[in-house]
DNA sequence: AAATTTATGTCAACATGGCTGACATAAATT
DNA sequence: AATTTATGTCAGCCATGTTGACATAAATTT
């Protein structure tokens, strides 16, 4: 297979002349690898993983939505969730109510025990956050929000429009 | 287990009253979700995934770095590691060379096809860059690395710096 | 009223990419 | 000569994603 002389090696690295922006797609890979951290220590005490923690974000930042929505910002399968959403169901973090006017619907809300545990998972994200605009000017700010969201797919952008106000 | 009583749900969203900054939160959970969705694509069609995309990564960026200075940067395992490194190498992407001054130490370095692929995974992510940058100010452009690179751990931050400049 | 569609749940099997622990080898260092 | 270091490898485990198939209840359409 592959071929029969030894592949050359390239001892140049790739830079910015490549007409790519290297740096940025660096900085993105290292601030979200550290990002996610934080957090992840803290589930490992209750035996969750980051699956849990998206659920249990979005459950709390929308209460009420349905196992469909969650699906759509999540872009999982419904196997996927279930297991999840089950565990956090089991553990008293997440209860499921019924639809009123649709019936087949189930919301989803959080418990006190699932609120607690939400904030004390986005806290030491959100210090990480304050620290990094320590130095950043009120505009600054902004251009870093509209550039977060500027990464984001255009159609997708409306999941995040729908999320309580800042 | 859990309570007798059936938990009671919680209806008011989590907000920014909360005292945490969840906007930025979410905007780095969906700008992360579709920034790698883009090589994603690409990466089906080898039969690879996010992993070797990494490793591909830095061995172009930083092409010659031994096994144990990648797994720094990339804060896995050796095992882990091996695995997506094996398939690089079979498949003519990665090619690993004993070290000169010490013979224990294994060099990685891309072949063409190693370079051309990780050029391919490069690509899209930057245009998503550039178009998220499409109507920022240089100064603007600065704050948002500013902010990315604060948001790293400071002692991993001696990694971004080793990369080629920008 | 009957047929169809929709929202959800569940079972089974599988892939990827993390992990730990144990052990092997060759080369460098002490 | 003994020890440490850089790497490789085997075996097994876990979390979290996937597809496909099928079941149920409720809503909608015919």
């Amino acid at each position: 297979m592959a071929n029969r002389t030894a592949a050359e090696p390239i001892r140049t690295p790739l830079t910015i002349e490549d007409g790519i922006d290297f740096s940025v797609i660096e900085l993105l890979f290292f601030a979200y690898r550290d990002f996610t951290s934080d957090p992840d220590e803290i589930l490992a005490d209750y035996g969750f993983g980051r699956a849990h923690h998206r659920v249990l974000h979005f459950v709390n930042r929308l209460p009420g939505l349905t196992v469909a929505e969650l699906l759509d910002v999540l872009k999982i399968t419904k196997q996927s969730l279930a297991r999840v959403l089950k565990q956090l169901v089991d553990t008293g973090h997440v209860v499921q109510i019924q639809g009123l006017q649709d019936r087949r619907q189930r919301e989803l809300y959080p418990t006190a025990k699932g609120r607690t545990l939400a904030l004390a998972l986005a806290r030491p994200q959100s210090r990480r956050i304050a620290a990094a605009f320590h130095d950043a000017t009120p505009a600054e700010r902004r251009a870093v929000e509209r550039f977060l969201k500027a990464m984001v797919d255009p159609e997708l952008r409306a999941q995040i429009d729908k999320l309580p106000g800042e």
